[in-house]
DNA sequence: GGTGATTTTGATAACGATTTTCATTTTCAA
DNA sequence: TTGAAAATGAAAATCGTTATCAAAATCACC
């Protein structure tokens, strides 16, 4: 397990007693309070993306979630997706190998570091760049309002696995 | 025009001198030495993204090139893109709106600016980034081996035409 | 310049991922 | 418990991209 991750998990662990909800608690909560119901599909739609450490694209939420619940239809995840989307709790992620993978949204903006080999994510903040990036903006003449950063490597774990 | 537009055209132009060849004869010579033939549809390919100062999808290449060379299919779009591509002389181009639109590589491994209205696209230097880079790798775990970083605004062209 | 092997082409069909349609089932407020 | 509304899964439609194939274009050789 890497530092990342584990801080991650004491993050929420620390959420949780904080507000006494897990992630998947606060997403369904979520889901309701605008106005979705819950049915047994988007529960197991978001247990499988809230507790993953990967992004997984619609397949891979599918083929994870139908273990939780068989009758799943994969266009129930889609729309399940799309609906985590529009209130932010989860994004889509591009790579080099494809940009179809949904991922759980951190608070604030921040920058990602993703595992080539796994799909592994982990978010980490990059300082005092938004200063830098308007700068560059300025130099172009642009009027910057969004930036992406994100790092490609291989996690420990991948690394381990293959020596 | 753009400061940066405009030295992007002045180093293709002391580019020209040194070298005695537009980018468009560049890219042509460059596909014949590397075994491909010279043909009007690549011509017509070429001539269009690689004049272009913005990320086109294979259709937008498409509709401008038959402009050129009206008996142009949009399969040899893709085909001609593949190898430009292959050559390193164009790159995929990911954006909020698509990831399918290809732009010309500039010379070094830089970073990208674009015009969320019309596509234009910048490329700009990123200082002493991959010392950081690689920091935040070993903090997570990480080996990084390949980093994105791209900017997204309204160019000034954008925003003098919307008032 | 002509010739012919080889590459390239455009039209068509095939493909895979995503979206739409629709009748049935599920949710949840009353 | 009930019923209106929302959500579902299966099937069909759609979209961008890729594979197939016979015809046309290129270019090394004569």
């Amino acid at each position: 397990m890497t530092i990342g991750a584990l801080r991650s998990i004491i993050i929420e662990n620390v959420f949780q007693q904080a507000v006494g909800l897990s992630v998947v608690e606060s997403w369904l909560e979520q889901l309701q309070s605008n106005g979705y119901r819950l049915t047994n599909a988007r529960r197991a739609v978001v247990q499988t993306v809230a507790r993953s450490q990967r992004a997984l694209s619609p397949m891979q939420v599918f083929e994870q979630a139908r273990s939780r619940y068989p009758a799943l239809g994969l266009v129930t995840v889609y729309r399940t997706l799309e609906k985590l989307e529009e209130l932010k709790l989860i994004q889509r992620v591009h790579q080099l190998s494809g940009c179809n993978a949904y991922l759980a949204l951190a608070e604030g903006h921040q920058h990602l570091i993703i595992c080539l080999e796994c799909g592994r994510a982990e978010y980490f903040e990059g300082e005092q760049m938004e200063g830098f990036f308007s700068q560059v903006g300025e130099r172009h003449g642009y009027r910057v309002c969004e930036h992406w950063l994100q790092l490609f490597g291989i996690c420990r774990e991948c690394r381990t696995n293959e020596n």
